[in-house]
RNA sequence: GUGAUUGUAGCUCAGCUGGUUAGAGCGCUGGUUUGUGGCACCAGAGGUCGCCGGUUCGAACCCGGUCUUUCACCCCA
């Protein structure tokens, strides 16, 4: 007996069966949707060599890895000079393994390692936790599950259109009717700080304008000031803004234009185009899908379409993302290999469905009936009915310990089980058995089989 | 990583400027009802006030540290 109490780490959370229920929903949904457009499942380690994770995700991503320290005497290599150094010289040291830190890079080094094996294209999905040392705020965590479906080994731009309809088709089964997805293209981008003179700084364009919803462009405009854009290029930037209540269409016509002098840009556009042709050949509806100039990511690894997901009307970030990778196995020494892939954020869907109150009132998880017994004979007498109910694929239980049969009743009603079947001396004799409706509050004295069937099918009032 | 914020019974929270045995509602257990859950009534169990240290005659309350919660920034699912 521990007088402690016991905690969890910072960040990291317990679910309970009501919560697992509906998580298992979420999942089972996007799972139905990845298996429909032929993805197939896969599972990676937990854990990866550090060299496999760090430097993918930015400065920022790698110091939100979490290390695992190295088993034994892990003090060993490390020396009185590496430790006067500091950390950066005693980390990798002490720790060559880490935590995963989203499930792309992971499947990367996968397709690297099996790369004779796989059939390509190679359309997998994964669904597994990955875990960021963040500090947790609301609707971020520590521990968090990503459903992913990446194709590795083509550059059809299908994928992409796929991508914008099973999102669709996803969020259509969740019954969730305001949200945008977002697109844009990473060469848009390169075009656009092409454009404006500052070659090569597409990444602090991408972090300040991602920011503009937020904050605004006069805050946006500092930043990018702070950042070493010079007053031309950041004035040069403003017409995009004038693009921000426009159709896609129009929005595409004002790039061309706008994009024409960089041939990046010009290929950028020509990618979107394609997608959105693509989609709409597939049946697509271009309602929720926003052509987005200033939508950015922060992830290094993207080199095409880029694409983030939000619901409306709830404080919750993006509950889906991704985009096109076109060398993310370059860096485990297998180059020419392209991906698109996205993701799907299960705890965020599932706050963001616990915010709209649209889980739907199923019981699939719980028992359907229980079996209350008046004695041991009884109960005795009840395990042999609760194997055939079983075997009939009622999911049944009987109460295991010989109280009260309040107590019973107690406990089924507390469990929500929809039907309690009664044994007692008069059951026993007439070989029948008692079955309360709890719903209802109707009980019939009933044959076994007529049991079966009306557990299946309720006909009782 | 920076700046704030929270922590009292299983849950949601009271607890006046530091002053005797820390309270409520809900929940839980038992009973009224030895063949029936939800309702009602009655009784009962549960807390070294997150943890460690300090100030004080005296700390749930003041101070320091630490862990945790929530939030903004950073970044992100």
């Amino acid at each position: 007996m521990s007088k402690q109490k016991p905690s969890i780490p910072k960040g990291m959370r317990d679910f309970d069966p009501a919560e697992m229920a509906r998580r298992n929903y979420i999942f089972d949904t996007i799972k139905e949707v990845f298996k429909l457009f032929g993805y197939q499942q896969l599972e990676t380690p937990a854990m990866e060599n550090l060299s496999t994770l760090t430097g993918k995700y930015g400065e920022e991503g790698d110091q939100l890895l979490f290390k695992v320290l190295n088993s034994g005497e892990f003090l060993k290599k490390v020396s009185k000079d590496d430790f006067n150094e500091g950390e950066r010289n005693v980390l990798p040291k002490i720790a060559e393994k880490g935590l995963r830190y989203d499930l792309t890079v992971p499947f990367a080094r996968y397709v690297v390692m099996h790369q004779n094996e796989i059939t390509y294209p190679f359309k997998r999905f994964q669904v597994q936790p990955v875990w960021r040392a963040d500090r947790p705020q609301k609707g971020r965590y520590r521990e968090f599950y990503q459903c992913d479906a990446d194709v590795v080994g083509t550059d059809s731009l299908i994928c992409e259109a796929e991508i914008l309809v099973m999102i669709k088709q996803v969020f259509a089964k969740f019954g969730l009717m305001d949200y945008a997805i977002k697109i844009n293209n990473r060469k848009i981008l390169s075009g656009m700080a092409e454009v404006i003179g500052e070659t090569g700084k597409e990444g602090d364009l991408c972090v300040a304008i991602d920011k503009l919803d937020k904050i605004g462009w006069e805050k946006v405009s500092e930043e990018l000031f702070q950042k070493g854009f010079s007053k031309e290029a950041i004035a040069a930037l403003s017409p995009v803004l004038e693009t921000n209540h426009k159709s896609n269409f129009e929005r595409l016509q004002f790039f061309k234009e706008y994009l024409a002098q960089s041939s990046v840009g010009r290929k950028g556009l020509e990618e979107m185009e394609e997608v959105l042709a693509f989609f709409a050949m597939l049946g697509g509806n271009e309602k929720h899908v926003v052509f987005d100039p200033v939508l950015a990511r922060g992830l290094s690894y993207y080199t095409g379409a880029i694409f983030e997901v939000k619901v409306d009307g709830v404080q919750i970030g993006s509950v889906s993302g991704g985009g096109r990778y076109d060398n993310l196995t370059g860096v485990f020494g297998l180059p020419g290999i392209s991906g698109v892939g996205f993701s799907f954020g299960v705890d965020r869907l599932y706050d963001v469905l616990d915010a709209l109150d649209m889980f739907p009132v199923q019981q699939k998880e719980s028992t359907q009936v229980m079996l209350a017994c008046f004695g041991e004979m009884e109960r005795n007498k009840g395990l042999k009915i609760l194997a055939t109910l079983r075997e009939a694929g009622i999911a049944a239980e009987i109460y295991p310990d010989l109280v009260k049969i309040k107590k019973q009743f107690n406990y089924a009603d507390k469990k929500n089980i929809p039907f309690v079947a009664i044994l007692g001396a008069e059951e026993l004799s007439n070989e029948t058995i008692s079955l309360k409706n709890m719903k209802t509050g109707k009980q019939e004295t009933l044959s076994l089989e007529r049991v079966i069937s009306e557990v299946k099918n309720p006909t009782m009032e």
